[in-house]
DNA sequence: AGCCTTTACGACAACGTTGTCAAGATCTCG
DNA sequence: CGAGATCTTGACAACGTTGTCGTAAAGGCT
């Protein structure tokens, strides 16, 4: 349509120089005539880097806020840098997770940035020896050195359970996730150390670990609750089995006499009655970083991002 | 390494008939070790029908509840099918909008689902009459002659407003998002409705539509519960306001005397004091079918999918 | 004017696949 | 045992770009 060549218009199209004025001008136009886009298959094809412009982003469950967050984030750095992101949740399903590792690899990414179960590391290595890039958030896996963005869930578990410990409380609740997820064991150590440190002995009737214990963390609660002596704490190691305390608390007209602290904010923390303390992360944060590390050829090393108590009134109820 | 051409190694990898078992085996075994992929860009670049496999999804706010709970509802189809979801946050921003459209198209999605913003339908028009696929969720536009996934704004609204002025209420404030925002005017459009049919004139000091009135819904609930002769109700337009207006009502302690209903559920409405009744939708639902939709080459036309009133105390609080 | 440099373009190969076609090997059946 | 059918495989073009190179035209210098 702009009597030129495809080389010219791949030219104009790149602004590579060495097109003269006039035709540049008429190539533009008839661009934007037909709605032109160079075809992104082809040019990823043909490039000397092979440079997708596409990441990867592989996560528990992008419903959940905490991830919702964190891809934001990631989202925030791609589109600055005209990255497209494809996103996909694994609900904790490894055959998933394999699967859409896969599923990216094919299709070039860039870097794939992912929050690991403990099991990916096979096909993890696969693909770093491939030559791609990965970059883990919120979760890590041992021998893979790769660009990785955490927070310290041990120091953030103490400084929750600390908290605690300073109101007097000496029999705290843990209610935690499966010990197969990173966070999970680094939470539960916090929580020993903490207690440990004060001098407390750890009852294991007090600890419920999702996975080992095979029920509910609903059910959980209840057992905690109808202990003959039960706890006068709870930390809750994660925003979902916090919300579900509070509603078991709330139910049983416990809510001001049983203090929490859990670990990730959440909407409305501070609407409950009373307002729920929790260590927040900061995952739009995390997920910003992962994706500058995974843009910087140079990013590397494992970044630990600060996590924050906020006090909202649960955590402060003395024993 | 499996000592054949590549065109057989095609064949095996796509599962065409006319290789035997042996040579299969074999390039099986070499593709097992050498971690081979094929490339995607390459085959969507060949590929007769020009098919990726990949969908570009393009949403407000990915980290708003009921905006990820969609993405979730396309995810599960899209997995299940093979597909990869490319996913970007507008912000409302429409210069945001036309650059990951562009992105998209150039990255040769399958199919683009999308909230539209009202400015959206220019640069959409060109994109479907390229003959890709446009899948509106959410909003839609005049004109636009795709299929489409919808709730009944005005008519969960009416069933909100009714059922305050069923328990007698007749000063009902309502509190909207921006109107250039389609789901805001057919809000807006129920609570005219539900009020002038039940004789109730509209009175516009109990309105405030964002970006009408300029200032935040905050602000506007404040200056509505300062009136002189203030609202008994509030019907809000939007789970943010809704929260908004949950913190307002706490603060002056009007919780239990201010009755409201909110248009889409949120999580922890029910632990709150009172619990809040909702017109709930069912996102994941929506982005279930609108993925649907753009997988079936016959998808067409606008689907409604129903919202349920959810009683919770708030919305039954009398006048 | 004659030669060299620069500018502005196009021709062509290549990226890693799939679709088409051809050809050799093997099987079937009278 | 031979002719035809079938089965298995490879050669080659093509998809829409980018990188390399060639070349005609224009410009600069002596």
């Amino acid at each position: 349509m702009a009597g030129v060549s495809f080389k010219t218009v791949s030219r104009v199209v790149n602004g590579e120089p060495g097109v003269s004025s006039a035709v540049t001008d008429r190539v533009r136009e008839a661009a934007a005539a037909l709605g032109y886009r160079p075809n992104a298959a082809a040019t990823a094809l043909r490039r000397a880097d092979g440079r997708t412009a596409t990441f990867g982003v592989l996560l528990e469950d992008a419903g959940n806020h905490f991830f919702a967050m964190l891809l934001r984030g990631i989202e925030d750095v791609a589109r600055e840098r005209g990255v497209a992101v494809f996103t996909s949740s694994t609900d904790l399903d490894f055959a998933r997770e394999r699967e859409m590792t896969a599923a990216y690899v094919a299709r070039q990414v860039d870097a794939l940035i992912t929050a690991p179960s403990d099991s990916a590391g096979e096909h993890l290595r696969r693909v770093i020896a491939q030559g791609r890039r990965v970059v883990l958030v919120d979760r890590t896996l041992d021998g893979l050195d790769v660009p990785t963005v955490l927070v310290d869930n041990a120091l953030g578990t103490r400084t929750a359970v600390d908290h605690l410990i300073a109101r007097g409380h000496r029999r705290i609740g843990f209610l935690g996730r499966d010990p197969s997820i990173y966070t999970s064991r680094g939470r539960y150590a916090g929580y020993v150390e903490a207690l440990t440190g004060a001098g407390i002995t750890v009852d294991p009737s007090l600890v419920h670990r999702e996975g080992f214990t095979g029920s509910s963390p609903r059910a959980a609660i209840e057992r905690l609750l109808d202990l003959p002596d039960p706890p006068t704490a709870l930390f809750t190691g994660q925003d979902v089995i916090t919300m579900t305390a509070v509603s078991v608390l709330q139910r049983r007209g416990l809510s001001d006499r049983v203090a929490l602290v859990g670990f990730d904010d959440f909407e409305l923390a501070d609407l409950l009655q009373p307002g729920v303390t929790v260590v927040a992360q900061d995952p739009r944060r995390i997920g910003a970083l992962a994706a500058e590390l995974a843009l910087d050829p140079a990013g590397s090393g494992v970044h630990l991002v600060p996590t924050q108590l906020i006090e909202r009134g649960s955590g402060e109820i003395p024993a």
